[in-house]
DNA sequence: TTGCAAGATTGCAGTGGCTGCAATTATGGT
DNA sequence: ACCATAATTGCAGCCACTGCAATCTTGCAA
């Protein structure tokens, strides 16, 4: 009588996904612009109106599940050793998320495209990594006791964002001879030894 | 007879500067959502209409001056010798930037007020300097010599476009003791020296 | 199995940002 | 004083998104 988290809301979850589906199929064959919510709310068989009880915005379609990986890395984090170094810490947290988004590379590069292609998405996503980098900041400052006055908690997310968000791009469009895990964790590396080396 | 940068063109900038100051008095008065094009339009005695000859967005109302900056950057970035290490080339030419952002503190709270408080600004906002990091990352790559399939450039730039942000960030919300250049140079050395220290 | 309250879906009317187009007006420079 | 060029404007229209109220579904308790 606990376990279940309601019928009623996985299939909610179900139906979410399956709009997020044909949208994405519409996107790429005739962009995201020319796709109007007539016809995502058309392909997917529901009324126009409905689709805004699912997603708040268009752009929202295509980002939808990044939205929980904030709950993952903080979740990591916790995991860490209070004593821990936070750099450290912050690599380890920020691996194992590679790790998940390296086993789905070919959703992610969909989506990633029709992202790079449509300036309102990207920007959408953009203020999404804003919002983890907030939470990730204040997270940090209680975690490092600092200070209101003391800017390292900021710095730090900033920063680890920053590089994780750097190696997906280079890692989804350049060359990929190397694994995202492996990227990252060499990128926090590097940036812990020092810029200036 | 070429002094002259066109009388025309001057006219057009003034009038720009005039609307953005109309409208973002507005915006701050009846908040952004809140304030329509026409109203704008109004306060500035031009047609509805002829604002978008002047601003492609609402929200470029509020980050208009933004754009310059970039310029600014890698002006600065390419007056440091060749053989300067990449690092602190980027650190002197942040710092440069971060001067001109002091003079005018009183101008930047307000934007920066609508900005936070306004999520598609924010999300413009943020789309700008992502289009700063990509362009950056390709002047530095250049500068550094370095292959396609090497993520360091893209990785400083990133760094560095992120330390700024949250410099600025910090400057403008958190207590300020301390000056923005100060900040940001003390930045960029932690993570020259290594953030693991 | 059944009844119903809670939740989901939908239609409708409306707001407002933004665009293309074509007509009109203003103006810098010759 | 003239005119090519550029600026301003009105109009019609598209579409994302919203509030509201009505209708329909359905999980679940009795």
């Amino acid at each position: 009588m606990s376990e279940t988290i309601g019928l009623r809301e996985r299939k909610k979850r179900d139906r979410r996904r399956q709009i997020e589906d044909v949208a994405v199929e519409l996107f790429e064959q005739q962009g995201f612009d020319a796709t109007t919510i007539e016809q995502i709310a058309a392909a997917a068989e529901i009324a126009p109106r409905t689709f805004f009880s699912y997603f708040e915005t268009k752009d929202d379609v295509v980002i939808a599940d990044y939205a929980d990986r904030l709950g993952r890395i903080l979740e990591e984090l916790d995991q860490r050793p209070a004593d821990e170094p936070t750099w450290r810490a912050l690599r380890a947290a920020f691996a194992a998320v590679a790790s998940d988004y390296a086993t789905e590379v070919d959703r992610l590069a969909r989506r990633f495209g029709i992202m790079a292609t449509t300036p309102s998405v990207q920007a959408r996503s953009l203020q999404l990594q804003a919002g983890w980098e907030h939470t990730l900041a204040a997270h940090l400052a209680t975690r490092m006791g600092a200070a209101a006055s003391d800017p390292t908690p900021r710095l730090l997310a900033a920063t680890a964002v920053a590089v994780m968000r750097a190696s997906l791009q280079h890692w989804l469009t350049a060359p990929q001879a190397v694994e995202l895990p492996t990227l990252v964790q060499d990128a926090f590396d590097r940036l812990g030894a020092g810029l200036a080396r």
